[in-house]
DNA sequence: TTTGATAGTCAGTTATACTGACGATCAGCA
DNA sequence: TGCTGATCGTCAGTATAACTGACTATCAAA
């Protein structure tokens, strides 16, 4: 019975729709999506990125990262400016406001986190260490 | 760095979708898509399933189960037939062919869902209830 | 300097699932 | 028996998300 409930497709489609939930109402206080908290995290990064490398970086095409770019920036937290070594490109760089938000936001998803992964007890950390583990395993098709 | 490689969102995403890559491709001989075979399994219940309870149990809506099921009528997959203690209701069964195809999907379900988890080894049981923990503590929001 | 490739952009398309409304049917009650 | 409100399946329309293809500007290499 109820035999859908134990495939491994019904498991991790309803655990990643429990967690966009959670997610999605952490981050609105902060008004910002979860996906937009996905993308000010990968322009944070030590190196300038491209609007193209941080589309790769998070599997989503560049006509996707565009529209991202484009709310992100009309909020006031990024800012775009033509690479000066490859002026094809836009080197994309959170603001000062932006990077107040993201260390706010990034603190509420930690918490949020923490709760989602509580009813696991205290070794959370090998369940994501398993879906980290899959995930690379796959990467190499 | 790479920050947001490590975050529960992007993990969960990427098994997620990783998965689901995996299971379109094992379904694709056998006519069916994953969802349609979510759906089969479903209706392949000891009591019978009108197709709101089934829609419930597979949490999509009602309207968005009529595609589906007429997608998989229209394949000679299930039927429907109006409930005759209460003729609102249809309810949907396999059909002999249904039931044939239902039975190998699955075993190609099962060999891809084994193939998904043998990079966790030996214990990949505890990965699958670690999810179904998480899954069963957020329902009770 | 010409050729082929790449980055960002935009318009249009596709896929998916929703909302709202409708007819048919049911259960409860006067 | 005949109303009243609710439910089921259905359909049309809508919303959303992400894509494809085409375009311009720019680059790298011969």
């Amino acid at each position: 019975m109820s035999n859908h409930r134990e495939r491994l497709g019904y498991l991790l489609k309803h655990a990643y729709l429990a967690y966009t939930a959670l997610i999605e109402q952490v981050l609105a206080p902060y008004g910002i999506e979860g996906r937009e908290f996905a993308v000010l995290l990968v322009f944070d990064d030590a190196v300038p990125l491209s609007q193209q490398e941080a589309a790769r970086r998070l599997t989503i095409d560049r006509t996707t990262m565009v529209a991202f770019v484009d709310a992100l920036e009309s909020k006031r937290l990024v800012e775009r400016r033509p690479d000066p070594a490859d002026r094809r490109r836009n080197i994309v760089s959170l603001t000062d406001d932006g990077r107040r938000l993201l260390a706010e936001a990034t603190t509420a998803a930690d918490e949020a986190e923490r709760r989602f992964l509580a009813p696991l007890g205290p070794d959370s950390t090998r369940f994501t260490a398993d879906l980290a583990r899959i995930i690379e395993a796959f990467e190499g098709h």
